[in-house]
DNA sequence: GGGCTTATTGGACATTTGCGCAATAGCCTC
DNA sequence: GAGGCTATTGCGCAAATGTCCAATAAGCCC
């Protein structure tokens, strides 16, 4: 393997290391397995990580707080609160289309016993609970949303939204990737006083490119 | 050890297996922990037990069934269709302040990887969906519940649920018990358009035995 | 009590895991 | 081009794990 600048092969390391949690799941990520993504030996891991567990909590860190940025950004291109929260669900759909997912059942199970991982767990859910409580309190202003206690109805929101993922993720066709698409809109637009449907007809061009 | 009948030498295993995965969580569960917790051999758990995946599912099942059990008794005392959903709530958010809902959290993170796991957590799901489902079946034929798909209905409510108790159980203080149980009730209350604190407010005496 | 069935034992075996270490080789400086 | 620093290697080690199996012994029937 080539020569690099520690702090590229630090990032190498965690990349390939992603990759592994992402497709083996957190708990089946081995030190082995990691260095054959990365093309090089078992041992350079070592050299750059002190153990394993301070690997895991950096990769997932990484990864969780991406997808947590990525969305934050296209919400913030939304040009209202309803734009907004239509452009949050597109991007959360489609952040655990690529089965991310696991990686979240894996460290709500594992933050019980690695508290690296719950830390970094549990300030990740509450920026995408807080992302949610923003958009809600900018259309209270708007008057386009009506809800009575905001921090309340994002957690709710959230905690929909993650209840159904975990039954696709985990048993497949007891609900389908559709159905969470669709029920979870339909869950925050009650929760917000909104008309059905509207969050859920105008983000047509995003769905049409996950069929 | 003393030689048991097959009957309750398995009833024994499937016993200690449980006490050794909610000590120590499911993946952590080897065949060596569970036979020191039963004060027996190694071999004798595979002479009871085709495979390690086969007495996880198992005493998974177990625990989780009863559970399933004990709530839908209790559903069943319920007089109409609001004194069942509010019983509901009473037997499901008691049912995991003894840190049972940890074990689900695990199962649903190994379901990935454990075929038999995942076979038992999905089929004991849809049951819960499907107590629920019934409760708004009936609901709606009285005409004290509004709701145009109560399949989808007993998905979200149920997906809610484990959402709000996913966070308090993996992170601790983020979402408290307390909350969880006003906020699954509230998300019910909109989602079957039943007026605010229908289900809060009749339930004091279990309430009561919780604080 | 003898013999049969089978519950139970305790360790062997192959595999996998995280981790450490001496040897090697690439890059920079002079 | 020589020398030194260190990134990188590849193997080895000890521990743990699921699984299997021949040996043992406990209960039951005649």
């Amino acid at each position: 393997m080539a020569r690099m600048t520690p702090d590229d092969r630090r990032e190498a390391i965690i990349a390939a290391t992603l990759a592994v949690m992402q497709r083996q799941g957190i708990a089946a990520t081995t030190v082995r397995d990691v260095a054959a993504e990365l093309g090089a030996s078992s041992g350079l891991i070592h050299h750059y990580m002190a153990s394993m567990d301070e690997l895991i909590a950096e990769a997932f860190g990484r990864a969780a707080g991406a997808d947590l940025l990525a969305t934050r950004a296209l919400v913030e291109q939304g040009q209202d609160p309803l734009e907004q929260l239509r452009f949050f669900f597109d991007s959360y759909t489609r952040a655990d289309g690529d089965s991310g997912m696991q990686l979240w059942l894996d460290a709500w199970a594992e933050a019980a016993r690695r508290p690296e991982l719950r830390q970094i767990s549990q300030l990740l859910n509450q920026e995408w609970q807080q992302l949610i409580c923003g958009i809600i309190d900018g259309g209270v202003r708007a008057g386009v949303m009506n809800c009575a206690d905001p921090a309340a109805a994002a957690w709710r929101i959230l905690s929909l939204l993650d209840g159904l993922h975990l039954q696709e993720v985990a048993h497949g066709d007891s609900v389908t990737g559709h159905q969470v698409t669709k029920w979870s809109r339909h869950g925050a637009e009650i929760e917000l006083g909104l008309d059905p449907g509207t969050l859920t007809n105008s983000s047509q061009g995003n769905r049409l490119a996950r069929a």
